[in-house]
DNA sequence: CATAATTTGTTAAAACCCCTAACAAAATAG
DNA sequence: CTATTTTGTTAGGGGTTTTAACAAATTATG
């Protein structure tokens, strides 16, 4: 039930039916390829009359190909299945980190083509925005044997605008005010560019990945814990950006207002509690308010050198570790209280050492979760090795492609 | 950019850009009412044949109305224009709290029907919903000479399933599981019930509401304080229900793990710390845990006569008030973090003494937001006059009859 | 005051789309 | 080989937007 926006709304016009029905089967051909036109039919409730001439429309297009005839067991005339067509375009996910930016080529289906290639990440905007124009041209030569791709789909850990491409905040990267969008239009020009928070992308790729092609998710979120804490969150299978696009910034909600003082200068954020330079802070005994600011060069000590030694029953790392693990799920509990989602994804460092701390988090939860069934929320784990950013990455650009157009 | 839900979607069939258009014009009636047939293809930048289309059949079916004729200064035919025809139906708005129920009878449009009528709530539920009913023909009889409705909206201060209309959790009203559609639908047979939580209503009228015709918000929380703290959160346009209808709670948002008992059980939170009894504990200096049971029929001290005694140099009473506020805009800053609304709406009886705690409350605010504009979202104050629930009450049914059509 | 100009609202026909029904194509069962 | 079944296409009916033309009604103007 959403209301009609009196000042900003779309009239239906003689092609809207088919629009509609058009990324419905679009949808469907995606989620349970390879399909034939009558199972399409079927899928569709309606005849395959109406199937054949939404096809043929989206053949010509070349948004759909047709394959091989299946062979079935039941008498009739075989199905010819359909596919999209992933040779359509081409797309560039690119992950900007604070150390390293990763990059990696996928087909129109979001499918990575190649392996993932990744340099230092250059922090003057202009000369990052060169460097990226190397590396993703060396990398379209080499994996598709031409310079050229339709979409770009990048995130970064900080707040931007949409509309203007301007990075608002990106405190690991210490952009502030940044224009974005334009260098980038110029340098890759042509193409589609797209961006957004890495938060808020992984939570976007989470609902339009297809694994498990039966469980539909419209309420979810990704929480990220790494050197801060990122969350994006979807309702009613929207992304949830908010006036500002800032929404979602449950990292800088208290656990108390009297607690540790955080990066972004307040007191007590979640993200003081559980990310990693608190965590590790935490183990070492310092405060975390007087770390250092972290040099990225030098190789530290990390969390994963902290979960290691928790394994080999370094008790005071196993300590340290619960710690987080209970401030991760008391966290978690304003989340669910007050977005109620279907389901949580956390990716991050941190999930390497998962099952040290499953039961922490999860006890937690129950301690603050206001009903039985919001303290049972199911928790997915996303491992590193998923590449959740990329995926969010490449989600911005499939979701443009397969999203329900804009009616009413 | 919403997804297609690929098990759950809606074809787009012979009428379906009817449909759109149908609603899109009652918007647009609804919104400029008085108005022409030729505004509304202005305003829908369509041609007239279209809209005299389809107010044809909005006229037929008895949803909208012709006034008189218009005189206007240019030259030309006179328009006729065209009204929602609020006498198509009749709707009941009903708001269920600890002390008193009250209800509203109101026409299609939501205009108030006669004045507003209250009587003591019953808190067995079989009997309330008895009394209800001979409350409700009497009101019905009294304004309208008929004993009959078509709808009736009813917000409780509590948790609902919507889907089956059972009463989870309502604490002041100390119900817990109880079936409140059965026995409604058998005491008003052939009216439709609409059941929400009051805190979820509230957000609805708010994006309902025609005043101010020009400006359309989509994103807005709308924070009810009162015995408890009830959150409703608007997002792209819609409700946040969340999966099990109980999105919304960041009452239960700790300020502080460590805090004073709340009523759900854990520690610190945000209601714990602004409802009004904890700011009249705060105010006689006891202990807001210990507090006895309340006694419905025993005239309290309130908080009104708490708001007086500080507008009467009560210096204690004062600094109860400033306490609250600014714990009321810590919680509110999390809630601005976390979601980014265009604006914020505070009703309950504390927002008689806004005057007083503005400037702590936006100072909290600021203290905690993570950006600039975060920390200036507008924030409006919802008198208990305008009868925020009951508006709510009214939303219910009124988004029903104008909401988009579901589509894809 | 007659006529031109202008605006409103309606009507007829064209274009587009879904939908039903019939049919051709292609494969299997008997 | 024939009947049966399934797939995919084509033709026509019905609903909807859209264009174009027109009647109705009012004001401006010479």
């Amino acid at each position: 039930m959403r209301k009609i926006n009196p000042v900003d709304f779309t009239l239906a016009t003689r092609g809207t039916s088919r629009e509609i029905n058009r990324q419905i089967a679009l949808t469907l051909i995606r989620t349970h390829q390879p399909v034939s036109r009558a199972d399409l039919a079927r899928l569709m409730e309606t005849n395959r009359a109406n199937v054949t001439l939404l096809i043929n429309e989206l053949l010509q297009e070349g948004l759909v190909r047709e394959g091989a005839q299946a062979s079935q067991k039941v008498r009739g005339r075989k199905p010819t299945f359909l596919y999209i067509n992933s040779q359509k375009s081409v797309a560039v996910a690119i992950d900007v980190r604070a150390s390293r930016t990763f990059l990696m080529i996928t087909d129109a289906m979001g499918k990575q083509v190649g392996d993932i290639v990744s340099f230092p990440t250059k922090f003057d905007p202009q000369e990052f925005v060169t460097e990226l124009g190397i590396q993703v041209r060396k990398a379209l030569l080499d994996k598709v044997g031409s310079a050229e791709c339709d979409d770009i789909g990048l995130v970064i850990p900080g707040m931007l605008d949409r509309k203007t491409g301007f990075v608002l905040h990106a405190p690991t990267l210490r952009w502030r005010n940044v224009n974005l969008l334009e260098p980038l239009s110029k340098e890759f020009k042509g193409t589609d560019i797209h961006l957004e928070n890495s938060g808020k992308a992984c939570a976007l790729s989470q609902i339009w990945s297809t694994r498990g092609d039966g469980l539909v998710l419209t309420d979810i979120v990704y929480v990220s814990v790494s050197d801060g804490v990122g969350v994006g969150v979807v309702m009613n299978g929207e992304l949830v950006r908010g006036k500002h696009n800032t929404a979602g910034e449950f990292g800088h909600v208290p656990l108390s207002i009297d607690g540790p003082q955080c990066s972004c200068g307040a007191n007590g954020c979640w993200e003081a509690y559980i990310s990693n330079p608190a965590t590790l802070s935490r183990y070492f005994g310092r405060d975390i308010a007087a770390r250092q600011p972290q040099s990225v060069d030098v190789a530290e000590f990390t969390i994963e050198d902290l979960i290691a030694r928790a394994r080999s029953n370094d008790s005071k790392a196993l300590t340290a570790l619960h710690s987080t693990a209970r401030y991760l799920g008391l966290g978690l509990a304003s989340i669910i209280n007050s977005v109620d989602p279907s389901q949580i994804y956390i990716g991050g460092e941190l999930t390497e050492g998962w099952d040290l701390i499953e039961a922490e988090v999860r006890a937690a939860i129950k301690e603050r979760a206001l009903t039985k069934d919001l303290g049972e929320v199911p928790i997915r784990i996303v491992p590193a090795i998923e590449h959740p950013r990329l995926r969010g990455a490449v989600a911005l650009v499939t979701a443009r492609t397969f999203a329900a157009p804009k009616v009413a």
